[in-house]
DNA sequence: TACTAAAAAGGACATTTGTCCCATTCATAA
DNA sequence: TTATGAATGGGACAAATGTCCTTTTTAGTA
């Protein structure tokens, strides 16, 4: 549910060590928005840590939760590689702390860091594999059986991550989450 | 809807042409199912022409489609980045042909020819980008104006793929898709 | 402490979608 | 040509989810 990589975090953070290209460290509070859909950015941000949300928005202002980023996870990559506007938002959950580089940079590793290439190719075919099933999952069964099953992979998920979030992360209503977990509830199946 | 990648398709016909790594020319007819899900394979394909659908299918058989493969899509690239198992089948819808390559002669080609590296790296970066709208945006609106969005992209899909194939790729039962239909057409939106 | 806004919980009803059928059409193979 | 199974279309009802609203709880702040 709160994805993260960790070979990528240490990779990072040994680049920044060495203080190779123009990695920059920066820190931001809970609640704010890094990252604007429709925007354009010039930086490629890897999480050091916290968590974090990456979500859609639609006219009418729903808000679709993507993933939930956690250590190593990175953000604004994809427009490196097709220059268009930014598909999502990125809005911190906790205070959290980045290491950033910029486009030509991130080019320029890509070029010359041939681990470094590999790292950033199995991110993204991850996230590949990570959404497919998830969608096809939360499309096909009842808001309970989800549930149940971010209840196996991560625990305390309710006390991490608010109600208003993870309906929006499921697909679903408030009202509706609030009724699942009721159900859920009664029949002794604590969440 | 059905994808395509008309930059890759070229490439690896270039590559194929010059009789580089072991690039191999295949074809399928129409319904046969090329790679299964939850096995191993050891080839990556590119379509050079048809069509095919990559999907997921859970344990009571219910398919969910991931996409509508065209045209210059590869397959079977993930598993080359993390050795795990298929997550989707592939099966041809039109009689198709491909070009594939060994995961090694991928991994080759990787390394050695930084083109290829970036035409695979922006094929990722699309299917990432692709996804995310398309399942919120099916997730939050009614199978109606899903439809209508289908024909704006795609007009002649209802005469190309099947029904079935059509709702699973929205994410309904066959019988939704009938009665949005007929409301359409009520409404004089003919489809 | 008292006030305020946001988050959480849930009642009542409407709407959408699914399930389970059955009838009809179409394509294909015997 | 006939037989067979798949694809299509839709009726009737059940179940799931959304919408709209109100109340309660919580957390933060004057």
């Amino acid at each position: 549910m709160i994805r993260s990589n960790l070979e990528l975090a240490a990779y990072i953070q040994m680049l920044y060590k060495k203080g190779a290209y123009d990695i920059r460290e920066e820190q931001f509070n809970a609640k704010h928005k890094i990252i604007e859909q429709d925007r354009r950015y010039n930086r490629v941000y890897v999480i050091v840590e916290g968590i974090s949300k990456c979500y859609i928005s639609d006219e009418n202002g729903k808000e679709f939760i993507q993933e939930f980023l956690g250590e190593g996870m990175e953000f604004g990559e994809l427009e490196v590689f097709s220059k268009k506007h930014t598909i999502c938002s990125i809005e911190t959950i906790t205070p959290l702390k980045t290491l950033s580089i910029s486009h030509s940079g991130f080019n320029e590793l890509l070029e010359n860091d041939s681990l470094f290439n590999q790292l950033v190719m199995k991110a993204l075919a991850d996230k590949i594999r990570y959404k497919a099933p998830r969608h096809s999952y939360q499309h096909s069964y009842p808001i309970e059986d989800n549930l149940l099953r971010l209840k196996k992979i991560f625990p305390e998920f309710t006390s991490v991550i608010c109600k208003k979030d993870i309906a929006n992360y499921i697909g679903v209503t408030v009202r509706s989450l609030n009724r699942a977990l009721k159900d859920l509830k009664e029949k002794n199946n604590q969440i």
